[in-house]
DNA sequence: TCGTGGATTTCCGTTTACGTCAACGGAAGT
DNA sequence: ACTTCCGTTGACGTAAACGGAAATCCACGA
């Protein structure tokens, strides 16, 4: 009985290279960079749930290739929360401009599976002309 | 008349540079790290229209994020040509793994694309109560 | 009080994918 | 012959995204 009350509220750097499977530096870097504003306790970082929530953002997109100023635009619409009309239109506007432009990527994408399983049934038939005449 | 015979069968570097919008720097780095392999006279390099092929599919890997060695990976895979049926077990294999990363790859971005559409219709509802409480 | 283990800061190193000179070459027009 | 225009080969520089080592700090238990 030490620290169960608030029901683990908060997480140290280890538990959670070991959770998301990085360093501690990288989790440095990303805080160095703007895109994780840890708590302080002394100077030990204490991460919160939303700061979870965001390095699963941010590792997601890096495995899709995104760069960490592309990643922070996005979790900036994520974050923002306008109030003016105006300001809505321009996260309205920058959304979907991602949108399209993730569209397109997946476009490309697909496209290539196309050719690599194209491919795959072309080598599949080879085989079975090969193995066939093997007999 | 001094050059229509052939039917401009190659291409000079420049002619690439400013079809696909590159400097001559990037395709001779391609060229260093084995990806192309221009022929030669004198020491000037011309582009086959294979060479031309090649570069559009780098580019579209480079687009969606891939490094090059793993782009080379992927042109290996086109250009494979194997006649023994454990080398095309292979080439199937490694066809397949990558279509079953880029599939997964696809998934995510699905995911990110219907988040931001979902933040996008929440941004217009706010926007419509904004502009009706306003007239 | 000491040490020990974990966390922090600082700073230099590394990889990838080119950018950027510098120096030179060869063909083409004049 | 001279300039002009690509083109070439080094060789070094650079931005991004961390890696890794050294030195420091610091709470906690024996």
């Amino acid at each position: 009985m030490e620290e169960e009350a608030s029901a683990n509220e908060f997480w140290e750097i280890t538990e959670l290279t070991s959770e998301f499977d990085i360093t501690a530096r990288t989790l440095r870097h990303y805080e160095e960079v703007g895109l994780l504003t840890p708590r302080r306790v002394g100077n030990q970082r204490l991460y919160s749930a939303r700061d979870r929530v965001r390095i699963r953002l941010i590792l997601r997109g890096r495995r899709l290739g995104f760069g960490l100023p592309e990643i922070q635009e996005m979790l900036d619409l994520y974050d923002a929360d306008p109030t003016e009309a105006t300001q809505l239109h321009e996260v309205i506007e920058r959304g979907e401009a991602k949108s399209q432009q993730i569209e397109a990527q997946i476009e490309e994408l697909q496209e290539i599976l196309a050719e690599l399983q194209e491919l795959s049934t072309r080598m599949k038939h080879r085989l079975a002309m090969i193995t066939s005449r093997e007999e």
